[in-house]
DNA sequence: CTTAAACAATAGTATTACTATCAAAATTAT
DNA sequence: ATAATTTTGATAGTAATACTATTGTTTAAG
């Protein structure tokens, strides 16, 4: 069996859906490819196109600017990550163990999958390490934040935020805690890899010590 | 009683040292202010040097280039805030007031002189929290680590870590709780201020909502 | 008073972030 | 199958950015 996901994403983040056309397509795959190897700040419209052989003009039928293409992303990233929750603690009926599912599915790479003309979901877990904080620490964060373009994240926030309140339903700070479940799942794992002295890390403990750090800090906090 | 407190910044940071002359210390005041105003995006040497009225090849003696500014500018906050937590923890004997103490200083602005020629506190305040991830979510970040330019940060890290190990020297993430007590607080005060819905702010708490969610999270976390 | 350092003024280059135009190619409608 | 419409490609151009280089003038230190 073989299936498609897609994600209504909302549409003040381009001129032309991307979803829409197969060079739209090949913009947001080869997006993703540019912007890990090359960094959000190195990334540009000429170099996307020159990866399509198209020209920029094209790429700029489809997006605005860079920006709002990151954000996109984002979005895309931000319904999948909920849709795998979803789908991972389907007829799981402890709390614990869906906000476990949760923090797995937080501190683990997206699965891969064998669809040749999916995203790379290696590339994208990492460009949602250290790009995603640059969506929203900008200037111009209300106007952006008033066109809704971020719903699916705080959608997300607020689907954890009810798992916690379902475990422990007194907690009084059942969103801040997602956020910075969230925030600090890809923070953390972004210092062990860059700057592990911030972290704990040592030989015997790198590929789960996000995950540990974390379940400690959300059982003890709503227990 | 008048003092002034200067802190030694790595050289690897400035061409010429901005501490040395008038032009390089109102090149540091006035990027401070400019870079709240504009956002560091839009922060130019070009804006900067207008506003100081001077010449772009000046502003280039002193720094490289603008992310190094920014990263002289937080230097400069994480030598102050971790002498301001030194400061602060004087002849306090008991580590959980001194980490209450960390966290009010994380969690509030910055004291303000009354000393005109220094920073703007409530600007630099505001920079640390929409600016400071900026300086290592880049793609040359293992360089700019190598070269010893987040000593200051790991230092502040490590300065709340050992008491935290203070308090229980059982707790296994003292480093990984220390930086996301940090990022989180940032973090956390941005997303009440832009994000609100990502926290559990309401007409009541605004003021210090950080605070008590901070101050839940740590000690649940090491008790 | 001299001399070295610091600064201002100016010029110039490569790259970025766009906007605009127009013809060719591909789709879709009839 | 042809016409109509949409989508792309090719090309050009502009304003701003991120620098580098040169030279003459001012300022401060010895």
């Amino acid at each position: 069996m073989e299936f498609h996901i897609s994600f209504q994403i909302n549409d003040k983040l381009f001129n032309k859906d991307p979803e829409s056309s197969v060079k739209g397509r090949e913009i947001i795959k080869s997006s993703i490819d540019l912007i890990y190897e090359l960094g959000f700040e190195n990334f540009t419209f000429k170099k996307l196109a020159k990866e399509i052989n198209t020209t920029e003009a094209t790429v700029y039928r489809y997006f605005e600017n860079k920006h709002k293409l990151l954000l996109y992303i984002l979005n895309w990233y931000w319904c999948y990550f909920e849709y795998l929750v979803m789908f991972n603690i389907k007829n799981v009926n402890s709390s614990k163990e869906k906000l476990e599912i949760i923090l797995k599915l937080l501190t683990e790479e997206l699965p891969e999958s064998n669809n040749t003309f999916e995203y790379n979901k290696k590339f994208l877990t990492k460009i949602i390490l250290s790009e995603s904080s640059k969506v929203y620490l900008i200037k111009n964060i209300s106007e952006i934040n008033q066109e809704n373009l971020f719903k699916p994240y705080k959608d997300l926030c607020f689907t954890i935020s009810s798992i916690i309140l379902e475990y422990n339903p007194t907690y009084k700070y059942s969103k801040s805690l997602s956020s910075t479940l969230i925030e600090t799942a890809h923070n953390h794992e972004y210092f062990l890899n860059n700057l592990p002295r911030l972290t704990d890390v040592d030989d015997t403990n790198k590929d789960n010590l996000t995950y540990h750090f974390l379940h400690q800090l959300l059982f003890k906090s709503i227990s």
